[in-house]
Parts: structure tokens; C-alpha cells; sequence
RNA sequence: GGAGAGGUGGCAGAGUGGUCGAAUGCGCCGGUUUGCUAAAUCGGUGACCGGGGUAACCUGGUCCGCAGGUUCGAAUCCUGUCCUCUCCGCCA
């Protein structure tokens, strides 16, 4: 959420922001409201004022009478403060409406427009090279190979799950263990996170639970989901904490499977793993002071890439356009890796995105830091970033790995814990 | 899942209807004392939302896990809920 007062002071400028991201949103009536309820408030405290002085002296009143009659007043009092607070409430709920409607603002940089305005900011190591033999994508080099079953997937639990198998299976955990390496090096705090979360850290990361076209499934008879990812339960471990500032920033990564309904999503490219509704990932958060979160951001993204020059992936950063950014981000850096068996000859498909979420999530999830020595308390600065989401980095793997003889080559850093170097025999020499 | 106990300031821990935002101790900040450290001693020390002031500051409201209720008035009484602890049950 954005701070209400800098929405006072700035309507025109989050006015023009909710245009650039492509969002309605009545920023004039939301400030009128609001300055409604303000005054309504200072009424409702200053009944409030009488009516505690009131309810102070009966203690003191010497004679019934008396008592009985401040008694009344105090009455009076209250039920008028109870009328006040009930078109109070009523004005606040249309006020908040429109305020939890109400996007971050966006980074000076990121680019304006629509999905098609993202722009290209790197490239990563390794370059893409045309295959001079006709290419299997990951859902028939899977079935040639034994390694993901959706038919079995299907029958469990329906269209979008899967079984991993064999190889596949010895990958998931290779890339986890890939991932966690790379991050417990640069200091990161390893947590294995709960799957399912209440509504309310959902909310307050930003998802909506149990609403029409919701992204999230909900257990029945609990006030429980299954998450989308671990930035839910990451961002929602400090929910209401106060963080000494030099402790900050905080780094964590925790390993979560992530459950996806893809409501509304049928039809759009999502053949095999590229969009299931269930997948294991390694997630990177951080708590930061504000001064600080660029820097971060930059780093996630750096780290991003590293994990992919490593597994010898080509990929391209885009600089996530204002139109195409969720609610909370203030700017996301997608990382799309080449996907060589996708569309008709291969297309660059997301596979990692960074995201600077400012206060947004913060002020929502209240999550302060306070500086030793200073009066009050200010809100930390929340980022997320995948290190690894294992679905979508296998597609890239199995198909850039591949090689003409049908067998698929496991990237250096991930063979000695698949245990082997190549996935199938490779075909014999042709005569 | 069953039975019991409990959730109070940064921490520990008093407080069972008004004078309680809340004793006391620890911690923290500042002063005094001291050759340094330690000790002693004095004072200060919560958060959030408003109003006023350039500012130091002054001032109103709210907050005792959370949400409701009773009452003129709730940390205190009632209901629900979440969490913690002990015992029992179950279980990988």
C-alpha cells in the first residue's frame, strides 16, 4: 500500500502512475474521502475526549444523583460518537476500496507502456546457436527419456501436474541443491518454508485468496491456502515486527513448492511444464532499509543471472514495463531464458523475475526497523527475486542441452549430484 | 484431538471495574562521581493516527495477543479466535 498522506499531497502523481500501469482509479475521489474521514475523526476523538472526562468524574461524584446525571451524559456522549464512527466506517470502507486498489509507484526507469514496451537491459554468457538438427522440445525429449510423466500427473490430480522421473527427478533436487550453494555462499539464511499460509499473509504480500479468478487454492474448513510462493511465508515471517536497522539488510531464501490455479490462463502458450499448478522453488527475500533496496535489487538480478551463465543457459534481462507490473513492485527485472523447442523455433521464455517492492508490502505486512539511539520507527524495504523455479529451468536445460545423437548433456554444475553426464545414451556414429 | 494453565512495555514481571500507558527489576540514553574499566548515584526512556509550531516541543485519540460484547467507564468481566506451555491420546 501507498503511505496515505504522500497520496494527499501527490493525487496527481499517483494519478498519472495508475495511467502508466494501466489501472483505473478515482485518486480525486479517494482524496476526498479521505479528507472527509479526517475530519470525521477529529470530531469522534473529541466526543470521545468529553466523554472520558465525563466518565472520570463519577468516580469522584459524591451524591447519587449527581452520579446518575454525569452517568447520562456519558451516555449521551457515547451514542453520539457511535453515530459519528458508523458514517466514519462507512466512508473509510468506500476510501479503502480505492486505496488497496491503488498500485506502487514506479521506478523513474522502468519503461512506460505495455507488456511489448519491457526492455532488453543484458544478455547473458552464454550465446544461443542454431541447431542443425531437428529439435525435440521438453515434453518429447521427456517422453523419449522416460523423465516427466502427465499423464500419471492427470490421473492424481489432474490437467497440470506431473511427475518427475528419473533424471528428472535427480534435477530437481540437483538445481535446489544448485541454487542453496550458490546463496548460502553470498550469505543468505536457508529456511525450508510452510506450504500453506493464512489469508491474511497472503493479503498482505498482495494475493487475494478465495476471490473470483484467484490464483490460489484454499483448503476447505481452514483458514489456510497453498502459497504461490515462498515470498509469502518469507515476507509474512516479520509481519508486525520491529527490526533493529543494523540488522538489516536481512537475506533469506527459503525452498517451497508453489501452487498455481492459472485461472484464466487456458489457451496462452503453456504446453508441458511451462505453466502447472504445482512446481518447487527457490525463492531469495530481503528486508532492507530503504537507502538500500536498490542495491539489492540489482544484486538479486545478478545473482539471477549467475545461476544461469552457470548452468550455461542463454537468457535475456528485460526491464519490466509499468503496464506489466504487479501491484507491489516498484520496478522487476524478468529473466527469459531461450527456449529452444517453444514456439516455431524457439522463443526466450521468463524464467526468474527480480522485484523492488518498495514499502508497499511493508506498510500492508507492518514490518519497521528502528534505529538504536532514535525516536519511532520507519518501514523496511521488501524484494523478491527467484533463484530457481525448478518446472520452468528444466524446459531450458532439457532443451539447450540437447545434442544430435537425442541425448541430453547436464550441465557441469549440476552433475555431481544427478550423478551422471548425460541423460540417454548417445547414439552411435552413423556408418 | 482431550484436559488444564497462560499471553501485559526491548526483556522479565506486578496489576481482578475508575486515580493504569500501566509498579518494580533488567536493558537502553543522559548527568554526577571515578586514574581507566567496573561499581555507585540521579534523571530520562513504548508504538500508531491526528492537531498546533521553523524547531526543541505542546496537545487530542487509540493500543495490555487478535476480534466482538457488557458498562458512563475494561489490562481487569463475558464470548469467539489465534498462539504458547504442561499432561494424555495419535503419529512420520
Amino acid at each position: 500500500m501507498l503511505d496515505k498522506r504522500y497520496i494527499l499531497d501527490n493525487p496527481e502523481l499517483v494519478q498519472q502512475n495508475c495511467e502508466a500501469r494501466g489501472l483505473r482509479a478515482d485518486v480525486p475521489r479517494f482524496v476526498q474521502l479521505e479528507t472527509q474521514c479526517r475530519t470525521l475523526q477529529q470530531e469522534i476523538e473529541e466526543l470521545s475526549r468529553q466523554a472520558n472526562v465525563v466518565s472520570k468524574s463519577i468516580g469522584q461524584a459524591k451524591d447519587e444523583a449527581e452520579r446518575e446525571s454525569r452517568k447520562e451524559e456519558g451516555r449521551r456522549l457515547r451514542e453520539q460518537k457511535e453515530a459519528k464512527q458508523a458514517e466514519h466506517d462507512r466512508i473509510a470502507a468506500e476510501a479503502g476500496a480505492i486505496y488497496r486498489s491503488l498500485p506502487n509507484m514506479t521506478h523513474p526507469e522502468s519503461p512506460r507502456g505495455g507488456e511489448d514496451a519491457s526492455g532488453e537491459i543484458r544478455r547473458g554468457a552464454t550465446q544461443v546457436v542454431p541447431m542443425r538438427f531437428p529439435v525435440l522440445d521438453h515434453v518429447q525429449l521427456g517422453e523419449q527419456h522416460d523423465l516427466i510423466d502427465f499423464e500419471g500427473g492427470a490421473r492424481i490430480a489432474g490437467h497440470g501436474f506431473y511427475f518427475l522421473r528419473n533424471e528428472a527427478a535427480l534435477l530437481e533436487l540437483a538445481l535446489q541443491q544448485y541454487a542453496v550453494e550458490t546463496l548460502l555462499k553470498e550469505g543468505f539464511t536457508l529456511a525450508v518454508t510452510p506450504d500453506l499460509a493464512r489469508g491474511e499473509i497472503l493479503a498482505g504480500i498482495g494475493y487475494i485468496p478465495r476471490g473470483p479468478e484467484t490464483q490460489i487454492y484454499s483448503v476447505e474448513n481452514f483458514d489456510l491456502n497453498l502459497v504461490a510462493t515462498a515470498e509469502i511465508t518469507l515476507g509474512g515471517l516479520y509481519a508486525g515486527e520491529v527490526i533493529d536497522a543494523d540488522k538489516l539488510p536481512l537475506k533469506l531464501c527459503g525452498i517451497s513448492h508453489c501452487f498455481r490455479t492459472e485461472a484464466g490462463a487456458a489457451g496462452r502458450a503453456s504446453r508441458g511444464l511451462y505453466r502447472v499448478h504445482q512446481f518447487t522453488k527457490v525463492e531469495m527475500f530481503a528486508f532492507t532499509l530503504p537507502e538500500q533496496s536498490e542495491d539489492m535489487h540489482n544484486y538479486f538480478c545478478d545473482l539471477e543471472c549467475q545461476i544461469f551463465d552457470g548452468l550455461g543457459i542463454p537468457y535475456r534481462v528485460l526491464d519490466i514495463a509499468s503496464g506489466d507490473l504487479g501491484g507491489p513492485a516498484y520496478r522487476k527485472f524478468d529473466l527469459e531464458a531461450w527456449m529452444p523447442g517453444r514456439g516455431d523455433g524457439g522463443e526466450y521464455g521468463e524464467v526468474t523475475s527480480a522485484s523492488n517492492c518498495t514499502d508497499y508490502q511493508a506498510r500492508r505486512l507492518n514490518i519497521r526497523y528502528k534505529v538504536k539511539g532514535e525516536k519511532g520507527t520507519h518501514l523496511v524495504h521488501t524484494l523478491n527475486g527467484t533463484a530457481v523455479a525448478i518446472s520452468r529451468a528444466l524446459i531450458a536445460i532439457l532443451e539447450n542441452c540437447q545434442q544430435p545423437d537425442g541425448s541430453i548433456i547436464v550441465p557441469e554444475v549440476l552433475q555431481k549430484w544427478v550423478g551422471k553426464e548425460r541423460i540417454g545414451a548417445p547414439r552411435a556414429e552413423e556408418e
